[in-house]
DNA sequence: CATTTCAGTGCAAACCTTTGCAGGGGATTT
DNA sequence: AAATCCCCTGCAAAGGTTTGCACTGAAATG
């Protein structure tokens, strides 16, 4: 299993390694006998290349590095399913990486995928990356580089995005059209894309429809579980002029809202109404259930693949990079009003 | 950033790779001088090793691999963070690989492992897995093999597993004491080592406590999603004589059930108990929050990972295989009835 | 018959690192 | 002054694969 050389094949046929070489990738220098021969007696001793030599040879090593944040929430580990289901049948091997979102272990990591020569990364940068010159350099070295989910700003390289303003737009214009006027936003980690983006199809939803945005109604959270939902959401509740809405970064976000609000026997969505963003698969689950925008994770991480597998194979210098955006979608249930219009 | 070898720098000090290669391991043999010239420069080139030059020699990739059935619950992504934890600082690689419960995928992944020379392997086997050969092959060729989770009966290895028994017993005890009598168990896909172990602790808590298991009360889902659990658990809830408690495989499982339930306008605890498995971070968030059987999962992957790094480096012929077991503990909540007992 | 041609193989180098052994040269010893 | 010794470094091989070039022997051509 994996112990036999070309050496030894070469032995028991008496010829050269040379030539078993060539019979295997079907040289047409080789005699029919000869490469038939070589071809059976490979598939007998279970021939494995040795994948050292030839990545010194070819400085590649068929392997292609992901590096995530994290993997605990449904929405990464939906995407790198769908990375999986692409390049599992292809000949690539896949190193999936966790940042744990810190800007040093995504440093440490781009090195590590460097080093063992990788033939091209996907990855979404953690929450603390400001600066993508480790993602330049991958570029310099020949390494491909595709982005997913969160942008890096000024960065040159292919992108797999969600339109998270459209998403974030698409939801609050929901909440107004519901009735709802005194809406906040439980914002994500400054310093992201995806933040960015979701606060400004909020503010641009709230512009739009002349609703005033009121003091302290955006607040952001330090990360991305339940538990950083706590004190930013009891903020909130705690306004003097206490929202009518909730528009929250992502699920767990949401789902610690409904939990306080429900504590303060708060009803849902009849005083406040909370929509999130991710569609976990759990959220039809929550009582109520709860709205959300759901995100084509899984076609997010199929695509960002494909896309990579094209560059790395496609060796054509410059091809103009590519920026795909998907449109996220709202899934209305019962964590908010219905909207008058949709009855 | 890692095109640079040994020759670059020896070239640059007029000295030969093997000095190179010497002062870079502190060979006793180099003086110190040249050490420090060779270390500076190699440190002011950024010179990597080759790491393909260095698995050909000494037939290692410094990889470890990881074969987990799916990586969407959060159970085995808490696995996973786990590992990575304890390998992301050791300079060794990880290469997560998802069977998605295909016995097929995982030999096509023991295969590929093998063939990138891993150092040693953590693997928790997909439900269609019934033969361990490919596992053995790996440790025949000294590829460390530690499983954890699933267990693989008759396979010798290290081994890091849930006493997924005593967590059924307890469960199913407590629903007892809490005056359940027609309790139904929601079991897992057959054939695995952790469907059969909580099956047989939920059958010899029932029997222990001269409780019936009656016709239809132990259904069997066919995979862990919420999808899953719907025709099983309408098949229990339609039961002549209905379940009063139900103690599921899983927290997914489990919900379904609660769900179904719920438009049954059943009321839960009150006239069905539903107890899962897991405790999925959201369990708590449920209405009524979930009762579940919590595991250790993160300090299960920690320890796997801790195990797997000794086995590799103490390379300790026929060192006994360990069997290590986590007690998994019952998280009351309130979708059971409250146990008199603690009251 | 001499010469060309060509199919089919072998040789050797290259990729990069480690390591046993040999060797150069200065210093110490007799 | 000759011999010995040791410190430091270089040489070369090994690991497995690919590939340009050279070579063999037989068939074809002139």
């Amino acid at each position: 299993m994996g112990r036999v050389t070309l050496k030894d094949i070469a032995n028991q046929l008496n010829i050269t390694p040379s030539t078993v070489s060539r019979a295997l990738n079907d040289h047409p220098a080789i005699k029919r006998e000869t490469r038939e021969a070589v071809k059976e007696l490979a598939r007998e001793l279970d021939y494995q290349p040795n994948q050292f030599a030839l990545g010194l040879l070819q400085k590649r090593s068929s392997t292609i590095g992901v590096i995530v944040p994290e993997i605990t929430s449904h929405f990464f580990s939906a995407i790198i399913t769908g990375i999986q289901d692409v390049i599992g049948p292809s000949d690539y091997n896949i190193m999936i990486c966790l940042s744990n979102e810190s800007y040093e272990d995504e440093l440490d990591l781009v090195k590590k995928l460097s080093k063992i020569r990788v033939d091209g990364i996907l990855v979404s940068p953690s929450s603390s990356t400001k600066e993508f010159d480790h993602f330049r350099n991958l570029q310099k070295n020949d390494i491909p580089v595709v982005v997913f989910d969160r942008d890096c700003p000024g960065l040159e390289a292919d992108k797999v995005l969600v339109d998270d303003y459209f998403g974030a737009y698409q939801a609050v214009e929901y909440l107004i059209r519901s009735g709802c006027t005194k809406i906040a936003h439980l914002g994500g980690p400054l310093n992201l894309s995806t933040t960015e983006h979701r606060l400004q199809g909020y503010l641009d939803a709230m512009e739009k429809n002349k609703l005033p945005v009121k003091e302290g109604y955006v607040v952001h959270v330090k990360g991305f579980s339940h538990e950083d939902g706590i004190k930013p959401v009891k903020k909130l509740l705690h306004l003097e002029e206490r929202p009518d809405a909730i528009f929250a970064m992502n699920d767990n976000i949401a789902i610690s809202a409904m939990h306080i609000a429900k504590k303060m026997d708060l009803r849902i969505p009849e005083d406040i109404s909370i929509v999130g963003f991710d569609d976990d698969p759990h959220s039809s689950y929550f009582s109520p259930s709860l709205s959300t925008v759901w995100q084509p994770v899984y076609s997010l991480g199929m695509l960002a693949a494909r896309i990579l597998l094209g560059r790395i194979k496609n060796k054509t210098p410059h091809l103009a990079f590519r920026k795909e955006v998907f449109k996220p979608e709202l899934m209305v249930r019962s964590s908010s009003r219905k909207d008058p219009a949709a009855l």
